[in-house]
DNA sequence: CGAGGCGTTGATTTGACTCAAATACCGTGG
DNA sequence: CCACGGTATTTGAGTCAAATCAACGCCTCG
């Protein structure tokens, strides 16, 4: 944060520089004559449990930046079926790949937990990305990082044992719910089990035996979305 | 090819101007100022068959163009087990991704068949994006469809039977190897067993058995690598 | 000729799916 | 506050596809 440098007088701030995500922001820094661009298309919204941010299918409207919360990301095939594509934390952007390539989004965004997201609309995005091409390469490599991601999933999943997934996945779960200091080890799951099973891509059932199994194990307990463990250790082993 | 404008007389041609892809290629088109730049590195390169063209962990050169045959992007894990992550065809791009990410290489690239690449070196490619904001956004789309690919396998490969997944893979050879005037239905399989194994995700064994139910079916003939169908409708139909 | 990689096939085991039913959880309205 | 209905979750039994373990034919290369 002591990187921020003051704005010039008499111009527009830049929206992300109070953020705590702001050094890291893609539009963080940006030339002078954008930020007013930016300020005047900048909104901050709240998002309640359950409430969708975007759906598969539909234009893209803006990009959008994760301040707090946590974001699922949907992908339904024609077949009914749907696949927990991502989870989204708080830092990460969402709706980017549509803006890039300039087309539909491709999966459904909606809030597991109470959330709130910055965005800047499409149009003025636009324009700042054309007059910045620094906010262009960073949202690229935004980008990449993520195929990279999709990539590094590709090549676990296929051959991965589903328990030690499921166990990815608790982890996972428990590094965004958690605040980091505190590990009370106690958390309410923000997916149901038809979720963690299509983040696994497999049935419901199965995630129930695969979680049962781990409980008489003693390495946690549960109780419908309370789940609590002794050490997180014990998971990380098997994951 | 008709949009080709002619180059500016003593001024260098675009190197990708001459090219089948060129209209499509991400160095197209390019500031009359950066040509120069583009055709001192620009460099075209033949691949033997099984040649590697750069390997997973390796710093990122350049950015590649595959011109002409076919080229295998896998990942390995730790464990030693592989994936297939990828067939690349003519006209697609490899090495964007740690390009554009600046880190390292996360697959092997290796020549399938004869194939030819054109490539433009990593430090030249950065001076023409930064020149030119376009290339930047041509590169950028092409992460932006590769992601949406990714995503499409990810949200398919999860619950589809591995015979349709077979099916597929096989129609996608086609659609390579083949000419696609002519549809003999007879062409040499560029990938081994193994390899097939590898990008459906299961074990060698299984991709055997799975192509002698497809024999028995009567919906191919097979001999080693050589494989013949009477009409892609039947596969078709399968996937 | 022998070694090694590839490919096929068989026997067995494992794990997940399916269908079906019992139980726990949750928000609602009384 | 409690009973109610509907959803979510668990559990069981049977089935099936793929993994695993193992053996063998084939071909190439040294």
């Amino acid at each position: 944060m002591p990187q921020h440098p003051k704005p010039k007088p008499g111009l527009a701030p830049n929206p992300c520089g109070a953020c705590r995500f702001g050094a890291a922001s893609i539009w963080w820094p940006v030339a002078d004559g954008l930020r007013g661009v930016l300020a005047r298309s900048f909104v901050r919204r709240p998002l309640a449990l359950g409430e969708t941010l975007f759906t598969q299918g539909a234009p893209n409207d803006a990009v959008y930046c994760l301040s707090q919360g946590l974001i699922a990301l949907r992908s339904y095939r024609s077949d009914g079926g749907s696949a927990l594509v991502r989870l989204v934390y708080p830092g990460d952007i969402l709706g980017f790949r549509s803006f890039l390539a300039d087309d539909a989004h491709q999966t459904d965004a909606t809030a597991l937990v109470p959330s709130r997201v910055c965005l800047v609309a499409r149009r003025e995005a636009r324009q700042v990305v054309s007059g910045s091409p620094q906010t262009l390469d960073r949202i690229a490599r935004r980008c990449a990082e993520e195929l990279a991601r999709s990539r590094r999933w590709q090549r676990a999943a296929v051959k991965t044992g589903n328990r030690k997934r499921l166990a990815q996945l608790i982890l996972q779960l428990a590094e965004g719910v958690v605040p980091r200091s505190e590990r009370p080890g106690r958390m309410r799951l923000p997916l149901t089990r038809r979720d963690m099973a299509a983040a696994l891509g497999v049935e419901p059932e199965t995630v129930s035996r695969l979680i049962s199994r781990l409980r008489d194990e003693g390495v946690l307990r549960i109780s419908g979305r309370w789940i609590e463990t002794e050490s997180l250790d014990r998971l990380s082993k098997i994951a």
